[in-house]
DNA sequence: GTCTATAATTCGATAGAC
DNA sequence: GTCTATCGAATTATAGAC
């Protein structure tokens, strides 16, 4: 069940979190955002690491399900990856403090769990670098070395979390993935 | 003084700081890998915090100053867009570690502190931006948005630290920095 | 769902002998 | 520089009453 009370609690946890680390933290602190007592937390989650596993593991999916969608229509491998960072963007902007964990968060995940999220990453990095080797085979891309590229593609976008979750900023989604895919198609367009 | 035991403590440190994060990081950890007690450890560090700040604004500086140096010297944007980058892949192979903490780990300093190092690392983005804005105005870049540019260009390396220390990916800096280069300055060049 | 109280552990840091 | 020993504080989590 989730009541309005549980989607503050995760909603405070995951602001605490990005801001201060996982480890750094603590329950007293998420208690304190919520104006209960510690103990309550736990009706919640059974546990301090419950809440960086399903929250990460839910963006995960989110992530992936899209990025399996793209794949599997029948644009082109350059039309593709604009839908890839047209993705990327949305999520960043709604879900700036789960797209944190997609970023750095994962480290604090216990050692199986943490195994197979990079494992899933690892797969759809492969899922991306298979687009942008489509695109080179069929001469739409430049000859990039397909793995540089993957990396560079997805991290080019990696600070926009960071910036849509900063008021003083005030980016406009439209434009900021207007020009993200300009920067990025330009330099992998062939 | 700096001993080769002291140089031993801070690459075992940033090493498990890097891994666990800096608040998951615990002294027993580092004494663990040092071999040695505890205690022994505030013979080089007054506290735990110090192997941050000292590691931290360390990169920091020798970052600044490699950005300034090419700021002032009289190459044209694009080169100096260029060099930026080379100093950039350089230092993410020699010191990953140390980049690990300009990425992230800043996070983890003392207010005071991290004060200090947003107000050093906004100033350095505004020198980067400052050299997209010149090279837009002599026509040598495209008409981009100069602060959406000076984070994909950053942004776009941000991975290159945490592939580096890692030994299965076996990548080549030459090269790396080559297609880097390439793939950013197509984004920009006009 | 909320609280009080507390168990059990772990942490950073220090004192003082060698 | 190294060790033993330990302090005081903070942490996650649980038990049990309301």
């Amino acid at each position: 069940m989730t009541t309005p009370r549980k989607t503050q609690f995760f909603a405070e946890s995951l602001r605490l979190i990005h801001d201060r680390g996982f480890k750094g933290t603590t329950m007293r602190d998420i208690a304190m955002k919520m104006d209960c007592d510690v103990a309550n937390l736990y009706n919640f989650v059974k546990s301090k690491q419950e809440i960086l596993d399903l929250s990460l593991f839910g963006i995960n999916e989110e992530f992936h399900n899209g990025i399996d969608a793209i794949i599997q229509s029948g644009y082109s491998p350059i039309a593709k990856l604009k839908r890839i960072t047209q993705l990327y963007v949305r999520l960043s902007f709604e879900k700036p403090y789960q797209i944190s964990l997609l970023v750095s968060g994962w480290r604090h995940l216990s050692a199986s769990r943490k195994a197979d999220f990079l494992r899933e990453r690892a797969a759809y990095e492969s899922k991306v670098r298979q687009v942008i080797e489509e695109g080179i085979a069929i001469g739409e891309m430049k000859p990039i070395d397909p793995i540089l590229a993957t990396y560079m593609v997805l991290s080019a976008m990696r600070w926009l979390f960071d910036k849509s979750m900063d008021n003083s900023s005030a980016l406009n989604p439209i434009e900021v993935e207007r020009q993200i895919n300009e920067f990025v198609i330009s330099g992998i367009e062939l």
